[in-house]
DNA sequence: ATAATACATGAACATATATTCATATGAGCA
DNA sequence: TGCTCATATGAATATATGTTCATGTATTAT
């Protein structure tokens, strides 16, 4: 058996460029990994679950105060705290009748770094 | 005028840690930077759009053959490479009726590698 | 045990979004 | 001009997702 390029299961269109295709489509990492990168970033790709993070990184803090702070519902943030704790960017533990969350990740706050940095330079 | 901390909504309970949560309210990056923020790891958030900036990482390439490379129609292709040129994630140079499109942004990557850095050490 | 509190969660609803389908645009060629 | 090709785009549809509302659960206090 040859190579593994046979199936191009081409465009409408000729203009293929096959060598850059093949090439390519061998760079790239696996499907899983392009999926699960895609999953974290949705996770991040929403402003209750980013004012969380960035709450987050100053300090640990319950439920309750995060809803003040943020002036919403306690129920909502309660499930993006299930979000993020899906996630495993942020840990809890329990004291009494108060849950404490707080940062599992030190990643975060490298890529939201860098996420403002894009974003200033857009300016 | 003195502080502007007298503007606390309250949650239903009462254990709201007040010296926490002006601390963290004033060391919040501006409402605006976290929802632009928020926007651009929305556009992150999506396999189709992941997979395209993968490829622009390899090489320049156009519609046809990203389209074939990732076994998607053209239009799929060309509608999310208008949201990442919306984004300003990518440019693109005519030549004739062939479109090449290619990255426009540098840190893009480094967030992304991180972003993958993030995902292998959650095994 | 009962009540109160801090949080979690399921269902419902509204909104956002990704793909498809049909068609438009714009460039090269006969 | 008329035709073909590469890409763009609008409308429609299906699906995903965030918040609210009502209620469940776990812990403390009386």
């Amino acid at each position: 058996m040859s190579s593994g390029n046979a199936e191009l299961p081409l465009c409408s269109s000729n203009v293929v460029h096959k060598e850059i295709v093949v090439r390519v489509r061998e760079e790239m990492p696996r499907e899983e990994s392009l999926y699960d990168l895609a999953e974290l970033f949705k996770v991040f790709g929403d402003t209750t679950r980013v004012k969380i993070l960035y709450a987050l990184f100053a300090a640990e803090m319950c439920v309750c105060d995060i809803a003040v702070l943020l002036n919403m519902s306690q129920s909502a943030i309660s499930h993006q705290l299930r979000v993020l704790k899906q996630a495993r960017l942020v840990k809890f533990r329990r004291q009494g009748k108060v849950v404490y969350y707080s940062l599992n990740d030190e990643h975060v706050k490298q890529i939201f770094d860098q996420g403002l940095t894009h974003i200033n330079e857009l300016i």
